[in-house]
DNA sequence: ATGACGGTGTGGCACCGA
């Protein structure tokens, strides 16, 4: 089976990318980010007709995620349990596959701004929120999936400007140490189980051609508990949907298990 | 470099993203 994550920057406007990127991509689950847009506004009919369920956690303006399913999912949990946010960055659930029940975490992750700033010290507390959380679904769910838009680099390789970028927001010691952290409870970068391309990036800025000159950034992860590290069979950045017209400045990661 | 681009909600711009 093949799970997808993609941070689509506004649903209203990435919809018919979605269904398009579906089509050639009949992925079993899709996990987006950045809806920018409330649940009555969610487009289930047109995803229904996709082939999709859906379940969501929406917001206006900003944040919203969604997991969309060939199957529909089942104990569906918004946001994070023990954690008091405003903001719509979290949805888990369960899907049922035929080797047993999977566990779904699809996160938009805090950016954070400037390190230092009040919205870097929300990055840093909502961080703990969330891998204190996941301590206790891993535990209930050992097959579990934590992907999405995570807004951290993890090494050098995911950054276009290792040197000039060091320190700065996406590549601080801070973000890296709470990367690291999700990784000791157990998980794996599934991107970096498999030999891939130099200068693998998931989004680049919309300015100074950035894409164009590959100026990106892999911030947008898949991670893989132990109990489904053996089955995964690839993970792969699609950069086909950042050259459509009006493009999300992110593009989807997929990880197939077998 | 207080910049760039793009989305949203608003209202003739400000805020946010990364």
């Amino acid at each position: 089976m093949k799970i997808a994550t993609w941070n689509v920057n506004s649903l209203a406007v990435r919809l018919p990318q979605v269904l398009d990127w579906l089509t050639a991509n009949p992925v079993d689950a899709l996990c987006l980010q950045e809806l920018k847009l409330s649940e009555d506004k969610f487009p289930f009919k047109e995803l229904e007709a996709a082939g999709y369920h859906s379940a969501v956690f929406g917001q206006k303006t900003y944040n919203g995620v969604a997991i969309l399913s060939r199957t529909a999912a089942r104990d569906v949990v918004k946001n994070i349990n023990g954690f008091s946010d405003e903001q719509s960055r979290v949805i888990a659930a369960t899907l049922d596959t035929p080797d047993g029940e999977l566990r779904i975490v699809n996160a938009y992750f805090v950016n954070g701004q400037t390190p230092g700033s009040e919205k870097f010290e929300y990055k840093m507390k909502w961080l703990d929120g969330l891998r204190n959380w996941l301590r206790d679904e891993l535990a209930a769910h050992p097959r579990l999936v934590l992907l999405g838009d995570f807004n951290i680099t993890v090494d050098d390789r995911d950054t276009y400007d290792p040197e000039g970028l060091r320190e700065t927001i996406h590549h601080t010691t801070e973000e890296r140490q709470h990367f690291q952290a999700l990784i000791d409870l157990g998980l794996t970068d599934a991107f970096r189980m498999f030999e891939q391309p130099e200068k693998s990036y998931s989004w680049w800025d919309y300015r100074e051609f950035a894409f164009r000159r590959n100026r990106g950034l892999r911030i947008d992860h898949i991670l893989v508990s132990q109990a489904v590290k053996p089955m995964v069979k690839s993970c792969v950045i699609d950069k086909l949907p950042r050259k459509n017209e009006r493009p999300s400045d992110h593009v989807p990661v997929t990880v197939e298990l077998g």
